[in-house]
DNA sequence: TAGGAAATGC
């Protein structure tokens, strides 16, 4: 930066207070940033120039424009204007520092003015619009050091310190801001934050009067600095507390005590704390916000409260306007009541109104509140619905004199609220009445942003097939008024994601053309600097949830939703649960190290637990089908922490059906500790249980037949038979889905037969005569798999000699329940061929099982390629029998 | 430094 450029952001910033409208307001904002960024390179400039300086004033008005812009967010705001104020105080310590004895320069921090109390007053300001953040600690600290640094430099001996003190000392507006920054941080969190602001209020009357004992001795001849005055606006801003605080009757009672302390001290001769008009309509906003049980004594204290404005009034020179506003917040109390004689009371407070103050007349807020009486609270009839229609047409149609009450959205939008949440089967032709007449009067009272959002959110929950082409339609009107230069009808976010949302749900045959073509508007919004318009994650989800909804689901489409994820500020469960979806289908492993990364992230993360019930679902399950030992491990611990989380919060994520699918992840991980773990979790769970603890959830026979296949893995038949004992006593205490059924025993063959377990064979046999002792019948699936365990596992001449036996026993017991099918010759065959040496003995063997099989109409697919393995000359006496036995569809 | 309004996604 140059010596003119800066000499040209000074003279800006001169101009910057007198400055309005936010677009201007950033643009200086912007210009001084740069004026104080560079302020580095200009200070070295400046040593060698001694010209120019950027002073305490410059950095001022470099904060307050950051302040005042009103199209960014409060964080933003709160940054900025702490890095403004961070590098000025940078700039004054090092002044100061240099300024010691070393008066060589004579541009040095000498003639700084160093930092000043307004910059703090701006400073806690900006904090104030920051929402969603704990700066109290912060902003007190802050009044703390302005305090600290102000008795320190007065003790000094030096004149330029003395002066410091004063320029830094807390004024009204410091502390004021302070309690406006609990006020603002007050919104439901039911008074804490009021009882902070009225605490300071407290501390600031100690300070005052502890200033008035010391008079002007301690900052020399700045005795101004001492002076620090309430006012109406400090004890309005622990009113504001109160109102906001989310307390109920208590806080609206609080806030009261508060004005009648008010009133106290005028009577006592305080004339700046007395109370005005805003203290009294603070105080019954407060009490509108009551439970509904409150409000009819809300009503009470409200017009006792008018009681008081009347008899202040008469000594006072408030306005019709001023008072305006309190019999608007009364009314409003009565609306919200409820009170069936609404409309007559309301009627009462404008006459009151007329009558005390001259000049009075209801403005729009008033008629607001009495169309609202007029259509009452659960929804309107046809009747009071044009009775609220005619009201607002009528004032606000223009006559000679202009119109009765300036034209205006807001009361049309309640009158419409009221009849999109009526039962009125006429309540979508009544809004487009509405809406025509809102144009019809124009001005500010066409349809603006909540206009089209109370529309097309209606029409988004409405089943009326040609919803979604209204909605287009009144998105294109929205735009169509916005770019014709009504403010009030710029788009959001929502309109966009609202309009999107019906399309994705859409039947339209053209509704998939418009989804992009809307996304295209969306853009456009945005590049025009429309920075309400930002696809946000609910525009993402819903674009990553019609692609995973594509069937099938194409490799393409996932990789299009994980670029899409990738780009995504703030992705959250919805949008997991939809990449999920998709890449479930297309790369499982992907999918469960996604859900891995999620669940690392949410366990450890401080922050409130972002997981709903689908969610939680579709993460276990991705980690179910994982064969990864880790995801297992991964789905308990994710399981267990949930469970902590619901105890503290009775949230109701978990069931059984999610427990399952932890049992489920160990029997698909190829590990040796799967089944220990898989059994150390089964037992907690079923240990709490026996100790009496009803609410623990306990798997299904899903989960208890996964732990099955985990223990045949392991080979552990003892083990499992325990596990079905369990399960019995269990099922017999009255837990319901936990009976064993037969695939309980082929979850246990299943895997036995495929373990390399040399006493496979006769392990199988066990779990064969128990599943036929408890269930009296046997399941072809459960049969074939052990009789293929006998074909795998046989080394030697007499394990190979026993194995066959056993197939045979295992046969027999088969064909006594009837469970044997074609794949069960087949393997039986095999495991013959595969188990015998030579021919003789294997001919002996195979040839009755054929007879057998053919008589029986079972030779299938697996007889005919396992009997084609046998040699040419057992063939060809096979095949003799087959072709005589056996009919051609069989063979095929 | 007060006061009247709306809402989307698995």
């Amino acid at each position: 930066m140059s010596e003119s450029d800066l000499a040209k952001s000074r003279s800006f910033m001169s101009i910057a207070p007198e400055m309005e409208g936010t677009s201007r307001a950033r643009r200086c904002a912007k210009c001084c940033w740069n004026a104080c960024t560079q302020e580095g390179r200009a200070t070295m400039w400046k040593e060698k120039n001694h010209e120019v300086v950027i002073d305490a004033e410059m950095y001022n008005v470099c904060m307050s424009a950051w302040n005042g812009c009103d199209d960014v967010d409060g964080e933003t705001i709160a940054r900025r204007v702490r890095s403004v104020m961070t590098r000025m105080e940078e700039r004054w310590h090092a002044s100061r520092r240099c300024s010691g004895g070393d008066d060589d320069d004579a541009g040095g921090g000498g003639d700084d003015d160093g930092a000043h109390r307004v910059g703090y007053n701006i400073l806690i300001d900006s904090y104030a619009k920051w929402n969603d953040n704990d700066s109290s600690d912060v902003v007190e600290s802050i009044l703390a050091n302005m305090n600290a640094s102000a008795d320190d430099a007065a003790k000094s001996d030096d004149i330029t310190e003395r002066a410091y003190a004063s320029r830094i000392r807390p004024d009204g507006v410091t502390y004021n801001s302070i309690m406006n920054y609990h006020a603002a941080r007050a919104y439901a969190d039911r008074g804490r934050s009021a009882q902070r602001a009225e605490d300071v209020l407290l501390r600031m009357s100690e300070e005052a009067s502890k200033r008035r004992r010391l008079g002007g001795d301690v900052d020399g001849d700045e005795s101004s600095s001492l002076h620090l005055r309430m006012d109406a606006t400090s004890f309005n801003t622990v009113l504001k507390a109160w109102g906001k605080s989310g307390g109920g009757m208590n806080a609206a009672k609080r806030a009261e005590s508060v004005l009648r302390t008010m009133m106290r001290l005028r009577d006592e001769g305080h004339d700046d704390v007395g109370p005005d008009p805003i203290s009294f309509s603070t105080v019954m906003g407060a009490y509108s916000r009551v439970d509904a049980e409150d409000l009819a004594e809300a009503v009470d204290r409200a017009m006792a409260l008018l009681d008081d404005l009347e008899a202040a009034g008469t000594t006072t020179s408030w306005s019709g306007e001023d008072v305006a506003p309190c019999y608007n917040a009364a009314a409003n109390v009565v609306v919200r009541s409820g009170t069936i004689d609404a409309v007559e009371r309301i009627e009462g407070l404008m006459n009151r109104m007329r009558g005390n103050f001259a000049g009075a007349r209801p403005d729009c807020r008033m008629l607001t509140s009495y169309v609202a009486a007029h259509v009452g609270g659960d929804g309107s009839d046809d009747e009071s619905f044009r009775r609220g229609k005619g009201l607002l047409v009528e004032m606000m149609t223009t006559r000679e004199a202009g119109p009765e009450i300036e034209p205006d959205s807001i009361p049309f939008n309640v009158l419409l609220d009221r009849v999109l949440k009526g039962k009125s089967p006429n309540r979508m032709k009544h809004a487009d009445e509405l809406m025509d007449a809102m144009e019809g009067i124009g001005g500010n009272a066409r349809p603006d942003l909540t206009t089209y959002s109370m529309m097309i959110g209606a029409l988004s929950r409405s089943t009326m097939e040609d919803s979604e082409q209204k909605a287009v339609d009144h998105l294109r009107s929205m735009l169509k008024s916005y770019r014709d230069g009504y403010q009030k009808a710029k788009p959001d976010s929502f309109v966009f994601n609202c309009v999107i949302g019906m399309l994705s749900r859409s039947k339209q045959s053209w509704a998939d053309n418009v989804i992009y073509r809307t996304l295209m508007a969306m853009e456009s919004q945005q590049k025009k600097g429309n920075t309400s318009v930002i696809p946000d994650t609910i525009t993402y989800n819903m674009v990553i949830g019609k692609l995973a909804q594509t069937s099938p689901a194409t490799k393409e489409n996932a990789k299009k939703v994980m670029d899409i994820l990738k780009n995504m500020e703030n992705p959250d469960i919805i949008t997991y649960t939809n990449v999920l979806k998709i890449q479930e289908k297309v790369n499982p492993q992907k999918a469960s190290d996604i859900a891995m990364s999620y669940l690392e992230r949410a366990i450890s993360s401080s922050d409130r637990v972002q997981v709903d019930r689908l969610g939680f679902q579709s993460l276990l399950f991705a980690l179910s089908r994982s064969c990864s030992m880790e995801h297992a491990r991964m789905a308990r611990k994710a399981w267990e922490w949930m469970e902590k989380y619901e105890k503290a919060k009775k949230g109701g994520v978990l069931d059984s059906n999610l427990c399952n699918l932890v049992l489920v992840a160990y029997s698909k991980a190829n590990d040796a500790m799967a089944a220990e773990e898989a059994l150390l979790f089964l037992s907690e769970r079923i240990g709490r249980y026996n100790k009496g603890d009803r609410t623990v959830l306990l798997p299904t026979v899903v989960g208890f037949s996964a732990t099955l296949v985990s223990l045949g893995k392991a080979n552990r038949v003892d083990d499992a038979f325990r596990l079905l004992d369990i399960m019995n006593v269990l099922h017999r205490d009255g837990i319901p889905g936990i009976e064993p059924d037969d695939g309980c025993y082929t979850s246990i063959l299943g895997p036995l037969a495929q373990s390399e377990a040399a006493n496979a064979a006769p392990q199988a046999l066990r779990v064969v005569k128990r599943m036929k002792e408890d269930l009296g019948s046997l399941s072809a699936a459960a049969l074939n798999a052990a009789i293929n365990s006998c074909a795998r596992t046989a080394r030697d001449a007499i394990a190979k000699r026993k194995a066959i036996d056993i197939a045979f026993i295992l046969f027999h017991l088969g064909r006594e329940s009837g469970a044997c099918d074609d794949i069960t010759y087949g393997l039986m065959i095999r495991t013959c061929i595969r188990l015998t040496d030579d021919d003789d003995t294997r001919i002996k063997l195979v040839e009755p099982l054929f007879k057998l099989c053919a008589k029986s109409g079972l030779v299938g697919r697996m007889v005919r390629g396992e009997v084609e393995k046998l040699n040419n000359g057992l063939m060809h006496q096979i095949r003799v029998e087959w072709t005589s036995n056996v009919k051609d569809d069989q063979i095929l």
